[in-house]
DNA sequence: CTGTTAGCGCGTTCAT
DNA sequence: ATGAACGCGCTAACAG
C-alpha cells in the first residue's frame, strides 16, 4: 500500500479510501490510484484491515457433514447469496460430534466474524457460551425449538415426526416402523423419531418399531429394510428419516419380490430430485430446504445492515409430497 | 491477553509463549498462565496473530460446487485431516463460473492462507497471475495435464472417457452415445466427452452422439435419454458423466419397456453409492476420489513442514468397475 | 477532500 | 527463563 501511495503520489490513508470508501475520494484521485493499483497488482491484506477495523466479511457456518445434501444445498445458497454482499462464508464440519462442534466454534470465534450460524440446537455448555459471548448475531438453523439462543430459523422436526405418523395412521395402519440414519448422533432424526413414535402410539395404541441405520446412504435402506422385516414381518408400513434410504428399502423390495405400495408402503423425507424420479415414485415429506438458507441470509443481512434489529425463532414447516408409494 | 497477564503476575511475552510454545516457559509459570486463561475465557485473537506471525493457519478451498458429491466428499476428507493438523479449511465455490473462480481466489489469497488448493486446469489470466504469485503452495486437484501451475493431484479426464469408448467398442458395439452435464461449462467433464468421442471414433469408425444434460441429476438422465433414442434410435449403449444421470436413465428405460443391458447398455461414472445398490447394479467408472483428498493433503502438509518439497504432478488414475449393466 | 497520527492484539526480537 | 519494545498492514479518528 505504501508504494501505491508514493507511486500515486498521495498518503496511505488516501489510497485506504479510495479502496475502501471510493465515494469520499475526488474522482481524479479515485481513478489515479485505482489505476495504479492495479498495474501494481496491489491486494490489500484483510488480515491487517480487520484487526484495524475490527470487523472481517467473514459468517462462520457450521454443519454436520457437507456430504448430506441439505446441508450442502444451504451452504451453497448461502455462499452465493452472501458472496453478492460482499460476504464471505467461512464453513466447518464436525461430523454429528459436539464436542468437535466446541472447537470449530472456539475457532471461528477468534476471527471475528460478522455472523455465525451453527446446525441444530444441541450443543455443548462451552459452545453455548463461546457463542452468547461472541458479539456477532447467532443463528441456529435447521431445526426450531423454544428459546434459541439468539436467532433460531428451520422447522420442528419432531412435528415431521408427527405427520408422518398421522397420515400412518389415517390409512388404517397397524404395524408401522420409522428406520433412521445414526438416530445416536443426529439429534434432528432423533426428534423425528421420537415425534412419530409417541403420535403413532398416541393414535393408534400401537407402538412402532424404531431401527437404527448406520449411515444415511442407499445400501443401508436396503439392509435396514431386511431388519425390520426379520424383527416385525408384518410391517406394512415404513417411514425413513432420509430419502436415500427409502429408495434403497424400494431397491430392496424389488429384489425379494414386494411390490410398493401394495406390500409395502414406504414413506421417504427430504424430497430430493430421485423421489420424483423412481418407478413407483416416492411419497416424502419435504422440508425447507430452501426457504431455510434464504431465510438465514436474509436475517443476517438485516442483521448486520441494521443492528437494532430484533433476533427471530421462525419456523418454516414442512410439507407432505403425495407420491405413489404409500 | 494483557488481562491474563495481569492476573497471572507475568509479562504479555510471557503468555504468548506459554500459549504459543509451552516448553519455553518454566512449568510452573505455564500451568499458572494456562489455568488463568482458561478461566478467564480467554480466547487469542486470530487475526492479530497471524498479522504478527505473517502466516495463517487456513487453507484455502476452491471447487465448482458444493452439491456435487465428489467435490462434498473431497471437503468432508480435507476438513477432518487438516483440522487434526491444527488447519482450518476455508471453502470457496463458483459453480463453474472462472470469472467467480476469478474472485474467489483473490480473496482468498489476501488471507495469507497456508495453502490454495483448486479444482480442475482452466484458470483466468488474473486467477493464474493472483495464484503463482501468492507465497503459498498451490494445488490444482481433480485433473491431470502437463505443467501444472505448481502442484497437480488428479487423474486424466480424457483418459477415462476414452476408457470407456474403449470398452464399449471392445464389445462390438457401434451405435453409441455420451451424455454430459452441462459439458459447456465443466471442463472435465467435456473432456471425458471428448476422450470418448475421439476414441470411439478411432476404433470403431463411428461418430457418437453427444448430448448436453442441463444439470447432473436424476430427472436429466431420463430426458436425455428420450433425446438420445430421439435423435439416434439404433443406440445401443450410452455411457454417461454421472451416475445420478444414469439411474435416471434406467428408470426412465424401465418405464418405456426398454431392457437394461439386453436392449440398452449404460456405463455411468462416479461409482456413487447408488451405483451398486440398483437393480441391476450399474457398471461404471470410478474416479480416485478418496485418493485425491488424501493426497492433497499429505502432499501440503508435507510443503508446509519442509518448504523444500518439490512440487508433484500426479495421476491416480480411474477404474472400471465392472457389474450388470453393461 | 486530504494528510497525520494512533492504535488494532499479538509474535518476536533483544536484552537481562 | 523472562520482560520491554517494536512492528505486522491497515483503518479510524482528527485536524487541516
Amino acid at each position: 500500500m505504501e508504494e501505491v501511495a508514493k507511486v500515486a503520489g498521495v498518503s496511505l490513508a488516501t489510497v485506504s479510501r479510495a479502496l475502501r470508501t471510493p465515494e469520499a475520494v475526488s474522482p481524479k484521485l479515485r481513478t489515479r490510484i485505482e489505476e495504479v493499483s492495479r498495474r501494481l497488482g496491489y491486494a490489500p491484506n484483510r488480515i491487517a484491515g480487520s484487526l484495524a477495523g475490527a470487523r472481517t466479511p467473514l459468517i462462520g457456518v457450521i454443519v454436520p457433514s457437507l456430504t448430506n445434501s441439505f446441508f450442502a444445498g444451504t451452504l451453497e445458497q448461502m455462499t452465493t447469496l452472501f458472496e453478492a454482499k460482499g460476504y464471505q462464508l467461512m464453513i466447518g464440519q464436525h461430523g454429528y460430534d459436539t464436542d468437535r462442534e466446541e472447537r470449530i466454534v472456539a475457532a471461528f470465534a477468534s476471527w471475528n466474524p460478522s455472523a455465525l450460524v451453527v446446525t441444530g440446537r444441541a450443543h455443548t455448555r462451552n459452545t453455548l457460551n463461546t457463542l452468547s459471548s461472541s458479539a456477532c448475531p447467532v443463528v441456529e438453523m435447521w431445526d426450531h425449538g423454544e428459546r434459541p439462543l439468539d436467532s433460531g430459523i428451520g422447522f420442528s422436526n419432531r412435528a415431521a415426526g408427527k405427520l408422518a405418523a398421522r397420515f400412518f395412521a389415517e390409512q388404517g395402519i397397524a404395524k408401522a416402523a420409522f428406520v433412521g440414519a445414526i438416530l445416536d448422533k443426529d439429534d434432528r432424526a432423533r426428534a423425528r423419531a421420537e415425534g412419530f413414535r409417541q403420535e403413532f402410539l398416541h393414535l393408534t395404541r400401537f407402538e412402532p418399531l424404531i431401527v437404527t441405520a448406520n449411515n444415511r446412504e442407499l445400501g443401508e435402506g436396503g439392509s435396514a429394510l431386511k431388519r425390520v422385516l426379520g424383527q416385525q414381518p408384518e410391517t406394512s408400513a415404513i417411514a425413513f428419516s432420509g430419502d436415500m434410504l427409502a429408495v434403497g428399502a424400494m431397491f430392496e423390495a424389488d429384489r425379494i419380490g414386494l411390490s410398493i405400495p401394495g406390500d409395502l408402503k414406504i414413506l421417504g423425507y427430504g424430497d430430493l430430485d430421485i423421489a420424483r424420479n423412481t418407478n413407483p415414485r416416492l411419497t416424502t415429506i419435504r422440508p425447507p430446504h430452501n426457504a431455510i438458507g434464504e431465510a438465514v441470509v436474509r436475517h443476517v443481512l438485516e442483521r448486520l445492515e441494521a443492528p437494532d434489529t430484533p433476533s427471530v425463532n421462525l419456523d418454516l414447516g414442512v410439507k407432505l409430497i403425495l407420491r405413489e408409494t404409500v
